[in-house]
DNA sequence: CATGTGACTCCCG
DNA sequence: TCGGGAGCCACAT
């Protein structure tokens, strides 16, 4: 039986969405990354924008540590109040933010 | 296949 | 440091 089916499978990585989805669960807990980073390490630098929209998209109740994406100036780029939802958790998580920035020298994630 | 869109980024002044 | 404008990529219609 196959089990791996053929066509239509879930598990293909022609999509960039899905790379993007591994790539930031790839993001440890303590560190953050930023949209076009994150983009870059999906194998689509540039597309920064798309990793927005993707971000977007996940349910509330996903696993997915998508409050560790940040824009490139360190700050957040979601518009309120979710935005102080993922400075909670990232303070949470050990992450200090300075006037509502996160020093990218101290925090970014780079693999 | 053309057009619109966005949780972005970079460049200037 | 801050704000405005153009550029960019992949996805949705």
């Amino acid at each position: 039986m196959d089990t791996y089916s053929d066509k239509s499978s879930e598990s293909t990585q022609h999509d960039a969405t899905n790379r993007i989805w591994l790539a930031l669960a790839q993001v440890p807990s303590g560190y953050v990354v930023t949209y076009g980073g994150l983009a870059t390490l999906a194998g689509t630098p540039g597309a920064a924008r798309l990793v927005g929209q993707t971000l977007r998209k996940l349910p509330k109740n996903t696993n997915l540590p998508w409050h560790r994406v940040i824009n490139a100036q360190g700050r957040i780029s979601l518009p309120q109040p979710a935005a102080q939802r993922q400075i909670t958790r990232l303070e949470r998580e050990g992450i200090t933010l300075l006037n509502g920035r996160v020093d990218l020298k101290k925090y970014l994630w780079q693999p």
